[in-house]
RNA sequence: GGCGGUGUAGCUCAGCCGGUUAGAGCAUACGGCUCAUAUCCGUAGUGUCCGGGGUUCAAGUCCCUGCACCGCCA
């Protein structure tokens, strides 16, 4: 699973890509696939450039739902967590997503962090004890302000808020507010989408309160080093994560040299729902714990289906296994990205899934393939012809034109419009085959020959150009295609290309010309509507 | 209540600093091809660019206002 380029002797620079931590408290649905995908699909584009990359996804099983939830059930909280945690486990193995390490918050070594940062945070002052006086709403774990109560009920359950007065830790954030402010000012591209960046600057404007970060009503969860009837914060818990991925135990012990490169390149893919405590909360506790934020919070929409939020009662939760199961991996990531634009909502609609499986993936990018190798079979034996014959130059361009924005476009996390060029490209290139009409052309006839073979190698180049942009989104179908061209894939060890190095890549490759393998498998058979 | 956003073809949306007959994909209709997964290619469209007012030689694009929807905060 694990891949970098340490040793390829190619290395771009450092990337490190982390999901949120997913909660045990129910199976995966669709909007664990979305956020999971966003981050395979980066993690694998920076490896095939040559970056050392690190992915980090996993499960947040601390916390007071979790408790009650296995109490519910007769268990303890450790065997719920470890019920559910193996179901999100078994979906991103499905799904092809090459995560570097599943992270757990019962992990040995994460617990270890947590203590080690609360510790730290607490000889330096930026966390005390003091009492906390004022309402609380126990299902969402949350302290309310008098006012924000919506006749005495919390303004986000809509459950009865209660008052409470007890013993806490805090968190200073008043502290570390203009640093906030300034930091997230100056760093362009910290919180993406841009207009997200808004509502948290106004939110911080507003003034910070330092932050309760410890509990006393429940169990489950780390204690407070040195005071166990304190269990700390599920929030600074979790987000402690991001830290234990990468070795923070070590790296406080001098022991781990590209922490903090791996870090200064950290992404956060997180929902819109926790942007707050990804760009105010962290960024925060890092300033205490002298450390630098991550370089991007990229806050995604939700899925909604048929319009409406997804909802265990409203029964209209989306499966992703089922998916899956039905109409492959591929399918399902192609559709989750190429539906939604940027930071988003997008809404899941089966009958719209079909449509565009069957006319984007099944008759644009599946014909083309099972054209193209189906004439070469027809009309070459089945080879690909080398150095002696050229390309179309127009049409390479448009490969070209799309390879050059690539970087950029990766930079903003904007997979619908890569996808979108991408299938432009193919739509050139059925094109392209159509106008040229190899099939009319007469082999025995040296100048239709030359013209034949030229629109060939175009087609198989090109198809290749088109694994290689697909390969981040549809890992598997691009190794389908590179098979039947007879070409290793992309992820193979040691393989690493950077858009600007593939036209010279190709060329290497095609020298010599190339067989195809003889039985060409079909990528997306149709669907028929009545399934 | 405060701040911000959105409203463009049947559907999903693109339209940067205002400038020729307003675009793309999907869906629809007709035509072409047969290498291919009954696939591919071409052509045709339709739009009071939310309503109203204003600035300008010129506004979907700027300003004001009304309506509708959405987000963050309270």
């Amino acid at each position: 699973m694990t891949s970098n380029n340490r040793d390829s002797g190619k290395i771009n620079g450092y990337f490190y890509v982390t999901t949120p931590i997913y909660y045990v408290n129910d199976k995966p649905h669709i909007g664990h696939a979305y956020s999971t995908v966003i981050a395979d699909s980066i993690a694998r584009f920076k490896r095939l450039s040559g970056y050392m990359v690190f992915f980090l996804t996993g499960t947040d099983e601390h916390g007071l739902k979790i408790e009650k939830e296995a109490n519910l059930r007769g268990m303890t909280p450790k065997d719920l967590a470890d019920s559910v945690y193996i179901k999100f486990k078994e979906l991103f193995s499905e799904l092809n997503i090459s995560y570097d390490r599943f992270i757990r918050t019962t992990d040995a070594d994460h617990i270890k962090t947590v203590r080690i940062a609360f510790e730290k945070l607490l000889e330096n002052g930026d966390v005390y004890l003091s009492e906390y006086e004022g309402w609380y709403c126990t299902p969402c774990e949350t302290f309310l302000t008098e006012k924000s109560l919506i006749e005495g009920k919390c303004p986000q359950c809509g459950r009865q808020a209660v008052k409470v007065k007890e013993e806490s830790y805090f968190l200073k954030l008043d502290k570390y507010e203009k640093k906030l402010l300034d930091y997230i000012s100056r760093n362009y591209g910290f919180i993406k989408p841009d207009f997200r960046k808004n509502e948290v600057l106004s939110f911080v404007n507003e003034g910070l309160k330092n932050l309760s970060i410890s509990r006393t009503s429940f169990k489950w969860g780390i204690p407070v080093p040195g005071d166990d009837k304190h269990i700390i914060y599920v929030w600074f818990d979790a987000l402690l994560n991001y830290l234990t991925g990468l070795g923070y135990e070590d790296f406080i012990d001098g022991k781990n040299p590209d922490f903090t490169s791996f870090f200064k390149s950290a992404n956060h893919i997180v929902g819109k729902d926790i942007l707050k405590f990804h760009a105010v909360y962290w960024p925060i506790m890092l300033f205490a714990l002298g450390l630098e934020p991550p370089k991007t919070i990229m806050a995604h929409g939700w899925w909604l289906t048929d319009g409406k939020k997804m909802s265990k009662s409203l029964g209209n939760v989306v499966d992703p296994v089922s998916l899956i199961n039905k109409f492959g991996p591929d399918a399902l990531r192609y559709y989750l990205l190429s539906e939604i634009t940027l930071g988003l909502d997008g809404d899941f609609n089966i009958d719209n899934f079909v449509v565009r499986y069957n006319s984007g993936l099944a008759n644009d990018l599946g014909n083309l393939v099972s054209r193209t190798a189906a004439m070469l079979n027809k009309y070459t034996g089945g080879m690909v012809p080398g150095g002696g014959v050229s390309e179309d130059g127009a049409v390479l361009k448009t490969a070209y034109d799309i390879l050059k924005g690539l970087n950029g476009r990766y930079d903003d996390y904007d997979f619908a419009k890569i996808l979108e060029d991408i299938f432009r490209f193919i739509n050139t290139l059925n094109k392209y085959i159509n106008d040229s009409a190899p099939w009319k052309l007469n082999m025995e006839d040296p100048e239709e020959k030359t013209n034949l073979l030229k629109i060939l190698k175009t087609a198989a180049v090109s198809i290749y150009y088109i694994s290689y942009l697909i390969y981040p989104f549809m890992p598997e179908t691009s190794g389908k295609i590179n098979g039947i061209l007879n070409i290793k894939p992309f992820d193979s060890a040691g393989f690493s290309a950077r858009p600007e190095d593939m036209a010279d890549n190709c060329r290497k490759l095609f020298k010599d010309g190339c067989r195809i393998s003889e039985k060409t498998e079909i990528l997306f058979p149709r669907i028929k509507f009545e399934e």
